[in-house]
DNA sequence: AACGGTTTCGCAATCGTTTGCGGTTTCGTT
DNA sequence: AACGAAACCGCAAACGATTGCGAAACCGTT
């Protein structure tokens, strides 16, 4: 049973003075004497008095709070993401209201109605997993709510977007295997109908090729689980003998397969380097601590609100619209020499 | 700049009927003819009606929103629990604001502020570990908001709580220790203002104590992160170099202390086993995998939010509060034999 | 004493919704 | 034809805050 909260029409009645007298007072407006404005202040302090947020959101058509429907909090990258953004909408005086789809289409719709209805100033999205219709997205933008889509974007919804340069990544890691001297290089890729899984792959073939080595479709091993690579990797090493670098679609993939590596007998890195992408935590818990593509959850989040707010406080024209790309950076460490 | 939302109102003008019409229309009140319901129905479909939440809200004086205060999202065991939150939330028709102390007080602060202003139904806290003063927790309670606690738990306010059973978690990693013949054991501890520091610690001297072992305050070193680990660990195996088991407040500790003893040339777990606790999938990625004890985050979060809409929903006395103990269990692993 | 200019404050509308109460139809009954 | 009950609907207040406009009150000046 709630309490009554304190009201700007609780301190004028015990102060005797108007409503209006007491709202101009605690925001120092010059027309309210010093006195009265002490006063009215002092009150405040006193009973607690905490402004009704509801009451100015509903005048001012603006709540100062942004939606995030993300696919799972349960990960390492969406967790530094919403960390991201947590912490620029700190700075910047914004709450947070964050959903999670659960890779789910119609939680995902849900979601997107509570937003609406609170009306959000704005919204932060990566996609679910099974949604392949995008209207209760559309009704964002119906309604004039900026939109940001991050990471797993919608290719069907324009918009401003924050996107992981994954090509680029997966270049920059084949291309130090091939540095540091491996001959023989394999993948283990990500489905191929993720743009993950294609850009990834498309990355490892243009240093292959950059560098003139052989594309050998058969060093391609889809292989994306800790699961995956417990069950594939060792036949995959008996049937290759001689691959002695791996690039692997994500750290947990490249840390089991390491470790298989290891039972089998085999050194990391002088006989096998093996490069992961993600670099969450488990990169360097592993051992040796894993060479890892870096891939910025933080900043992602970051840019991402950080275009939302400018879109919400600047009244840009809504045709246009921005895509930021985050190149990763190499992380070179101790499985890879 | 945004659009103008439809209101009942609008619909109202439109149809050429009140506004008190349309409002009952559209939630089938009894009062209204089967046809106006259905033109109004119609109507509000057409033109996309979202009811405005937060008129709602103001009336009703409730916003079907929960505020939740943690320390760190990008941690596995928080994001779990705020994934058992968001779920059961979803399934009840709540809305969930998260927000981020980052272990700072002030930002505690504040976020209590922007909840309470925001009118929250109620709250979630777990507190942060710079926090000494929790004036900012008792002005919920002064509003009528409930509050409930989940693991870092605030001992100073009276209010539900959910928590795991640490003396007993640390009783069963000890325990264990001391069952497979360690004879000096440390216990890399949590900072003692928090009731799991103490209740780690505790379970730890019981088991000595039971065990008929000497409590040593010397093999007691406060360290509770991967960094202070790493700071830490060489000077105290140094100093202390017959210690032959360890217990560590958490995984992520226990990991780098394991990592760093096996760069001093110890075997683990040989020379010397060791035990975390908390459970994140670090543990299974360690090696030699990590024997823990297991905490059940996403639990604790279904447990508390249920907890916390139980208070909100029903009028349960204001001076009933329970605590509920989730009991955690001893995963046995690599890390110790 | 009357006037003009400040200073200080209150009225009332507004945001979008709900809801008690009262008012107008409509229709059946006698 | 007249009366009463249903059926249907609108007025207005309320939630808590902001703000344009108008209005007192007070001061000094002539």
């Amino acid at each position: 049973m709630k309490l009554h909260q304190v009201t700007i029409k609780d301190i004028a009645k015990i102060l005797g003075i108007s409503i209006s007298t007491v709202s101009r007072a605690l925001k120092s407006h010059p027309d309210i004497s010093i006195e009265t404005r002490n006063q009215v202040k002092e009150l405040a302090k006193k009973l607690n008095y905490e402004p009704n947020a509801l009451a100015m959101n509903l005048r001012r058509n603006k709540t100062n709070t942004l939606g995030v429907i993300i696919p799972e909090i349960v990960h390492h990258f969406f967790s530094s993401v919403i960390s991201g953004i947590e912490d620029i909408a700190y700075d910047r005086g914004y709450n947070v209201m964050v959903c999670q789809s659960n890779e789910l289409y119609d939680r995902e719709v849900i979601n997107a109605q509570a937003l609406l209805a609170n009306r959000v100033d704005g919204v932060l999205i990566s996609v679910s997993k099974t949604t392949f219709e995008f209207d209760h997205f559309r009704h964002f933008a119906n309604q004039g709510i900026p939109m940001v889509f991050f990471d797993r974007i919608c290719p069907d919804v324009i918009s401003d977007r924050v996107i992981t340069n994954d090509e680029g990544g997966a270049f920059l890691a084949t291309e130090h295997l091939i540095s540091i001297g491996c001959k023989k290089i394999a993948h283990f890729s990500a489905p191929q109908n993720l743009m993950i899984g294609q850009g990834r792959l498309a990355g490892y073939q243009r240093a292959l090729k950059q560098y003139q080595f052989e594309f050998d479709p058969s060093l391609v091993l889809q292989c994306d689980t800790r699961e995956l690579a417990i069950e594939k990797t060792e036949r995959f090493m008996n049937d290759n003998p001689d691959v002695d670098g791996v690039f692997a679609a994500n750290d947990s993939t490249a840390i089991a397969a390491m470790q298989i590596i290891q039972k089998m007998g085999k050194n990391v890195p002088d006989n096998v380097s093996l490069v992961g992408f993600g670099d969450g935590p488990n990169a360097l818990i592993a051992w040796p601590p894993l060479t890892t593509v870096e891939q910025k959850g933080y900043e992602m989040g970051a840019e991402a609100i950080k275009l939302l707010i400018h879109k919400i406080e600047n009244d840009t024209p809504t045709d246009s619209y921005q895509t930021k790309v985050l190149t990763p950076s190499l992380i070179i460490r101790e499985s890879t020499k």
